[in-house]
DNA sequence: GCTGAAATTTTCGTCCT
DNA sequence: AGGACGAAAATTTCAGC
């Protein structure tokens, strides 16, 4: 309810990336342990954590579940190039509704999506590319299969060392 | 250290689909909830987790940072066309040493990778460009920012209510 | 897989820097 | 303001059934 300061501090420091970088690499580890890891105290530690979530830093805490695991090996790529897909603005939710598709992106101007989609099997995502021509106005698709994921890592977490420039 | 069964009970079932659904959304949940979640006690949801994670299902229990906050809200697609990568090998490692690059998959035979990338700026879009021509023998890049991201969500766990075909 | 109890951890209040 | 310390509450974890 103040009135002075619109962000009263959304810097995040040395520590809160030390304490982000840990927590990507396990979230399961005692507040002790990672204040230890950090230089703080359990309870300075929480403190931090508990920021971090509240300023919408930290979005959520989840699960790593392999995919092949779960049955769905096939990773593809799907660019959309449709017609006037802006102005119909319930496009995301369409997309949605495709429980496949793991990520959407507008990657350029009027009409050009991005997906990342993730299926049981080649048949599969044909049922997908079905699916998506059911959606809307889809013009053209263009699908790229994977064949070998080389590696997945969450967001870098730059440090400050000063010498990080271009 | 077993020698009579290689693999005891790889199956996953509707109860270890519904934790893996819960603790996706929310890991932070004590494990007496999330037995209630899904029709179990503290004590056999906990088992389920654990046996979740030794078999490999379950690979990392992380936190989802968010990337604008951490200063890199440029996301960014970019694929490469090398010469001969896949004998050389070493290519995953050179790719790991650059930051910026959060997944890299092989897309297509011999030589075309697909990177996702994600920097503070469309300059520092540009030096890790031309960190990965200094790479190999990187014959051409095609590069494809992301205007925005619909949505991203974690692989999804099929349910087997038989009616789930293609 | 369930119940119950011990051990650990989280979480909060208070004081200190 | 941010962190340390200690105690209470909650949770994890392990026993036996």
């Amino acid at each position: 309810m103040s009135s002075s300061t619109a962000s009263p501090d959304n810097r995040i420091d040395d520590v809160d990336r030390a304490i982000l970088a840990a927590l990507q690499h396990d979230a399961t580890r005692p507040y002790a342990e990672l204040g230890k890891a950090v230089g703080l105290s359990a309870g300075a530690a929480h403190e931090r954590v508990r920021k971090l979530r509240e300023r919408g830093v930290v979005r959520a805490t989840t699960i790593d579940v392999d995919a092949a695991a779960l049955g769905k090996p096939v990773l593809s790529f799907v660019t959309l190039d449709a017609a006037d897909w802006m102005g119909g603005s319930d496009t995301a939710e369409a997309l949605a509704a495709i429980p496949e598709i793991e990520e959407a992106h507008i990657v350029a101007g009027s009409g050009t999506v991005l997906l990342k989609v993730r299926t049981a099997s080649t048949q599969e995502l044909q049922s997908v590319l079905k699916r998506l021509y059911a959606v809307d106005t889809v013009a053209t698709t263009h699908t790229t299969v994977v064949l070998e994921t080389l590696f997945t890592r969450p967001v870098a977490i730059a440090d400050r060392t000063g010498s990080g420039g271009h």
